[in-house]
DNA sequence: CTGTTAGCGCCTTCAG
DNA sequence: CTGAAGGCGCTAACAG
């Protein structure tokens, strides 16, 4: 069905050369007469050669592919970092394999599997959860392994995340110095790096200010949409609720914004947020005074970069683990 | 430096019977003995053996590899397109190699030649224009497209689309409907198919409700954020702007209801929307009144079972153009 | 500088 | 049902 595409063989023919001399013309390594690589060259031209990457791939052990596995795909977050990745690795002639764990441990250990077999160079990932041995399994082939926004345990693995504690902190650090004394926080399941460490940073800012963290009004769902609806719905409705919320991110920052343009008007004039994750529509979200911006951009090509210098052979030494800034925005 | 994997050699060898044997085991498609089946089974279990998928796709010309190009991964449209066939085919064993083209026709075919270097058995792509010839090159070569969202012009391909016209239509309509008698248009470029058509729809709304379509109230921008705002920002700096609009997409709505929020507060309360893509936050965007809602995760889906019903050789005949309803959603 | 020669790991006739 | 053997397209010694 597949027409025969030209090979090697069809261009040492055409320029009257050895496949070797062809190879090596089209791969520029080594010492070549010019006269044979302008045959060679116009030989390629005449018959629309293309090198066949797959046999190469079998020949050198490398197949200039990076495998990216996050536990979703459709996320504002994950978006980003994967363009960035994107015109990071695809100018040193790598592509990107992308696959979701859909948020299951079975199915991230499904995926890293895949692509060892898929003969990858490389692997970016979000970790699900901090369970690693399937991770270690990946090493262990010698496969190179980054994470990216979460880490999961036990596993010497180079890292690029953000100091999610500091970020979160000086998010309630800013409504506490509006005059909130009373925070509602808005999380998810603590075995989440993210959700755990910026749940510490909320605690944190609380306790520094001698402000008590009251259990009604700490919630820890998951990270999406229907979470922050949910959690913002159960806790306005005991009288008493606060006014001020710390978020834990993008998703459930829109979720509890639904639930008070929607079902939850009543309390619209009073209730301030900050959330984490700025994202182009957070201006536009009417209760969110401030929120924390991360370098998600610059984490992509770190991240990117971190496993670019272990498939090359540059960085060899313990895992390096890059903790990025983030910066508090007022709207 | 990588350890050197275990071969369908080794596993022979340890099972006691040829490579031809577990290869039959493996791939289970040719009668083999019970006994040969479970000796090879142990072996493989024993030693841990994976198939070396590189090595079979050099044998067998497939790779159960699928490249997605997009003229931009991190947009909420795309990265849901792309969740939704990730599903869908990963169920069916390929894997998705994703590609930027930067909007750019040069780079779009660039990865499109480097996609069919890599042997993909197929390619899914958002077409940055309507130019076609790199396009029917690979075609050419024997590997199937599919297009969604757009479609390129001059080319015989499988598409998923949707009733943007009718789309458009409807969402003016509904303006209409509420008596707005001017309204405006933010649109892109109409070289690119679903700006054009979505703005034949609005005009043929204006039209057949004999209301005027003013140029000074039409603008052609691009499809991004910036664009919304500067387009906002000119019209609504001369004093008789119309107070209603229609948008073209989700990130020049964005676009638009930033500079409403920060610089053209002094429009807020006349302004009403109606714009296509229904996103997640769309409801939380205080001027949107209508939005139109895609069925993107069923794009997704549909255009991965065209890929692979061309792939697998079920589907051979003419090309099938799905074109898609959307539903008017009132805020 | 160039050609010859061996594979990379797997699948697949073709005999047996 | 099973084994031997050849080859997919390319690269990398190794001679020359």
């Amino acid at each position: 069905m597949r027409p025969r595409a030209v090979t090697i063989h069809d261009v040492a023919r055409e320029a009257g050369v050895s496949t070797a001399s062809v190879s090596r013309v089209v791969n520029g390594d080594r010492p070549v007469l010019d006269d044979t690589t302008v045959r060679v060259k116009a030989a390629i031209e005449k018959l629309g050669y293309k090198a066949n990457q797959v046999a190469r791939s079998l020949k050198t052990r490398a197949t200039r592919t990076i495998g990216v596995v996050a536990p979703l795909l459709a996320s504002d977050f994950f978006m980003l970092i994967a363009e960035s990745m994107e015109r990071e690795l695809s100018a040193h002639g790598y592509s990107l394999i992308v696959c979701s764990s859909n948020e299951s441990l079975e199915e991230e250990a499904k995926r890293l599997r895949l692509l060892s077999g898929r003969l990858v160079d490389g692997i970016v990932m979000i970790p699900t959860s901090d369970h690693s041995a399937h991770v270690r399994e990946i090493q262990a082939k010698g496969i190179p392994v980054v994470f990216i926004d979460r880490l999961a345990l036990n596993v010497a693995a180079d890292a690029v995340l953000v100091d999610n504690e500091g970020g979160a902190r000086e998010a309630t650090e800013a409504l506490i110095a509006d005059g909130c004394r009373r925070i509602g926080f808005l999380g998810a399941g603590l075995d989440v790096m993210t959700a755990r460490e910026r749940y510490e940073g909320y605690r944190s800012a609380m306790t520094r200010a001698g402000l008590v963290v009251e259990d009604a009004y700490t919630s820890f769902g998951n990270l999406h949409i229907e979470s922050g609806y949910n959690s913002m719905q159960e806790m306005l409705s005991h009288a008493d609720a606060p006014d001020a919320y710390f978020i834990v991110n993008a998703d459930t920052h829109i979720g509890a914004t639904n639930y008070l343009m929607t079902a939850g008007r009543s309390h619209r004039e009073r209730i301030v947020f900050a959330s984490f994750d700025e994202m182009p529509y957070s201006p536009l979200l009417q209760f969110c005074r401030y929120s924390v911006s991360q370098p998600i951009a610059l984490m992509g090509e770190l991240a990117a970069r971190m496993l670019l210098g272990r498939i090359e052979g540059g960085s060899t030494g313990a895992p390096s683990i890059a903790r990025l800034k983030t910066t508090l925005i007022k709207h």
